[in-house]
DNA sequence: GCCCAGGAGTGTG
DNA sequence: CACACTCATGGG
C-alpha cells in the first residue's frame, strides 16, 4: 500500500457470473467506463476510481482510493444479487430472443447513481453514445471533484444547482443545458431519496414531470438509476428492432404495452438484449435473433 | 452541404 | 390519442 495524499489502493477479486465486461459496460447503460489497452475497464463509482479486469472466472478489482466501500460499490453497480440465469431462462421462452440471449449471456443490467443517470439521459436526448460520453465527461471535468489523476467524480445535485446557467450553456449541450439547470433547481436529495420507494409506474410519472424528461428518458432512469427491471426504454434503435423482429410499429404507448405483455417483469433485460443486438448488427451485419 | 443521433416540448387534428 | 414541427450540436 502506498500512502500518498488520498491515494490508497486496494485490490480484491470477485466472482460474478455471468458477466461480460464489454457487453455490460460498453453498451450505453453507463457512460464513464473506458476500455484500456490491456483489456481492463476503468471508471469512477462514487468517489472511487475502479479498474475491472477478467482472468478466467475471476474479476480482479483495483480501487483507488481503496476501502471496504469499494467492494460494495462494485457489487451494487453490477447487481451481483440478480439471478441473471433465471432471467435468461424466463426470457428465452420467447423464440425470437432465445438464440440471441445465448450470445449475450454476460450482459448485465447495471445499477447507476440516480442523479447521475437522470442528468446523463437528459443529455442523451437526440445525441449518439460517443457524444453523450463526451458531455457527461465535460460535466465531471468542469464541476466534479478530482478523485484520481485526470478523473473527476460526477457533480452532485447540490453542486450543479450552484452552477450558473450561463456556465452550463457554455458546455456545448445545446438545448439540453437549460433542462439540466432547471431540474437541479426543482429537485433536492430528499426528493430523489423518496423516489426510491415508488413503484415503476409512480416513479415514471414523477420523473416525467421534470423538464427534458419524456417517456424514453424516464424509462432509462427507472431501469438503470432506480433498478426497475420491468422498464422498457424505446429509442430509434428499439423502434427499428421491434418492427424488424416482431413486426410491431406505432406509438410509444403501443410498443410499451407490447413489451410488458411479451416480456413482463424482466422487460428491461429483453430491451438490453434487443438494443445491444441492433447496434452490433448495424456494425457487423449479423443478427443474433430469429424473426417472428 | 447532407443525414443521423438511447427525444422532448408544443401545437394541431 | 396521433402526428408535425422545432429545438442545438457534433460526427460520419
Amino acid at each position: 500500500m502506498t500512502i500518498q495524499g488520498c491515494l490508497i489502493r486496494m485490490k480484491f477479486d470477485l466472482r460474478i457470473s455471468p458477466l461480460d465486461l464489454s457487453q455490460t459496460l460498453g453498451c450505453g447503460q453507463a457512460f464513464r467506463w473506458r476500455l484500456q489497452s490491456d483489456g481492463s475497464w476503468v471508471g469512477p463509482l462514487a468517489d472511487q476510481l475502479i479498474k475491472l479486469k477478467r482472468t478466467g472466472h475471476v474479476i480482479h478489482v483495483d480501487a483507488n482510493p481503496g476501502g471496504s466501500r469499494a467492494k460494495r460499490l462494485v457489487l451494487d453497480h453490477l447487481r451481483a444479487q440478480d439471478d441473471v440465469g433465471e432471467i435468461q431462462r424466463t426470457l428465452a421462452i420467447d423464440p425470437v430472443l432465445a438464440p440471441g440471449i445465448s450470445q449475450m449471456r454476460g450482459l448485465r443490467i447495471v445499477k447507476t447513481n440516480e442523479w447521475e443517470t437522470l442528468v446523463s439521459f437528459i443529455l442523451a436526448t437526440y445525441a449518439n453514445i460517443p457524444r453523450i460520453m463526451k458531455m457527461v465527461e465535460t460535466l465531471a471535468t468542469r464541476f466534479g471533484d478530482p478523485i484520481a489523476e485526470g478523473v473527476n467524480s460526477f457533480p452532485t445535485l447540490d453542486r450543479i444547482r450552484r452552477v450558473p446557467r450561463s456556465d452550463l450553456e457554455s458546455c456545448g449541450f445545446g438545448y439540453r443545458a437549460k433542462y439540466i439547470h432547471e431540474v437541479s433547481r426543482r429537485l433536492d436529495e430528499d426528493q430523489i431519496g423518496g423516489m426510491k420507494d415508488l413503484s415503476y409506474i409512480e416513479l415514471r410519472k414523477k420523473l416525467m414531470e421534470l423538464p427534458g424528461v419524456g417517456e424514453k428518458v424516464a424509462d432509462c432512469v427507472s431501469l438503470f438509476g432506480f433498478g426497475k427491471l420491468e422498464s422498457f426504454p424505446i429509442d430509434v434503435w428499439m423502434e427499428r428492432a421491434l418492427a424488424r423482429l416482431y413486426g410491431r410499429r406505432g406509438s410509444y404507448l403501443r410498443l410499451r404495452e407490447f413489451a410488458q405483455e411479451r416480456f413482463g417483469q424482466y422487460a428491461g433485460y429483453a430491451q438490453e438484449y434487443i438494443y445491444h443486438n441492433e447496434r452490433t448488427r448495424a456494425h457487423d451485419g449479423v443478427c443474433a435473433f430469429t424473426r417472428n
